[in-house]
DNA sequence: GGTCATTAATGACCATGGTCATATTTAAAT
DNA sequence: ATTTAAATATGACCATGGTCATTAATGACC
């Protein structure tokens, strides 16, 4: 950091401050209402030197999502409560995701729904190591696969599905609470859905 | 239809054939490729005469999702089988849902997609009789209060939240099929996972 | 058949995301 | 200190979605 030509220097302190900007002004109007033009004035550069950073508007919630994305392994280390049936460690590990997410739902908003479709529409293959929805999916399958070892979870299911499900019904609700305008509680549908998921609908 | 005026003919004839020439277009080159140029071009109109009829370019895929959402409710008189297990029921009415999808994989991404992110962006309240979203969800919902009349499903479960589960879980195995390049079969992913929802995770 | 108010069609115009050839700044080599 | 090549910044420019004042077509009424 201190052996750092000028060069450098100023190009991580431009990033960083299109960077903050950006996230200043998507809070105050949102993502759609924010303008390059405004961005790059408030951050007192030209409009060209913005597309050297990031190659387009849509990129920039792309590293948002980054940055939040540590997050989520972060989160399976802390709840390294081997000893909790596999149930509960998987209500403990989303519930607290959910309300990490629940600390700021408006820059959840806008991060979830332009990520979403940032993702979908790049053409190329969607890298799996930093997209936070292949990790989600692959600490449930590990927590899934612990949980049939000690007899908490039905030997007989497929557990790919079975966590490609988990991982619908979290983004499912994630995305109703998102919309929604009351004070539902996004941590506590959770939980409640992974009862659901685990006890079954049939009698 | 014969006691039109002239006018009114023209008019829905200019309606269909934006209608026509954007399917045609948007099959060939996708939605976003698809200028409002080529459309206005290809159709013999102005520019300005598209947005006469429709308010966004957005807006038309609203339109052609529209037409199809006839098909849920078609499809549920149809699958009216009372006598057979909820579960089976359930399976039968979304495969067959399912199904139709199947046939235009392509047709379905850009209405799903784009559908999607019209819905999203909208700020008005959606308009919850038209939606075929909330459709779905309802006849899941009445499916699944049948059910529990029946004994074939808890009575202890709350079926809203069971409802938008089972949506939950289907929409999102209709984005991964959409996604997918391999030819994964919608209709037989959706069967095995109506399975899991029934039986439970938990062992 | 002619008049005129209403309705629809038009295309010049605007705003915004994104490009690119050119200009400027930096750091190394001499 | 000067030169030079590479890195970075710039803003005129383009394409496209969408607007709106103006023009043209229509049909009710005489």
């Amino acid at each position: 950091m201190n052996n750092m030509s000028l060069r450098e220097k100023k190009k991580i302190e431009t990033k960083n401050r299109i960077f903050e900007v950006s996230g200043k002004l998507f809070k105050e109007k949102g993502f759609e209402s924010t303008t390059i033009d405004e961005i790059t004035k408030e951050a007192g550069i030209a409009k060209g030197t913005f597309f050297n950073y990031f190659p387009t508007k849509e990129s920039l919630v792309f590293y948002f999502a980054e940055q939040k994305a540590e997050l989520i392994y972060d989160l399976t280390e802390k709840e390294a409560v081997k000893h909790l049936h596999t149930k509960e460690r998987m209500k403990k590990f989303l519930v607290a995701l959910a309300e990490s997410y629940e600390k700021d739902k408006d820059l959840t908003k806008l991060l979830f729904f332009e990520y979403r479709r940032y993702i979908e529409n790049s053409r190329n293959a969607p890298d799996k190591e930093r997209n936070p929805h292949y990790r989600l999916i692959n600490v449930l399958l590990g927590l899934l696969q612990e949980g049939i070892e000690k007899r908490e979870v039905k030997e007989s299911i497929d557990t790919r599905m079975a966590a490609e499900t988990l991982n619908a019904v979290y983004f499912h609700t994630l995305m109703m609470w998102l919309k929604s305008e009351n004070e539902l509680s996004f941590s506590r549908n959770i939980s409640a859905k992974i009862d659901l998921l685990f006890e079954g609908i049939g009698d």
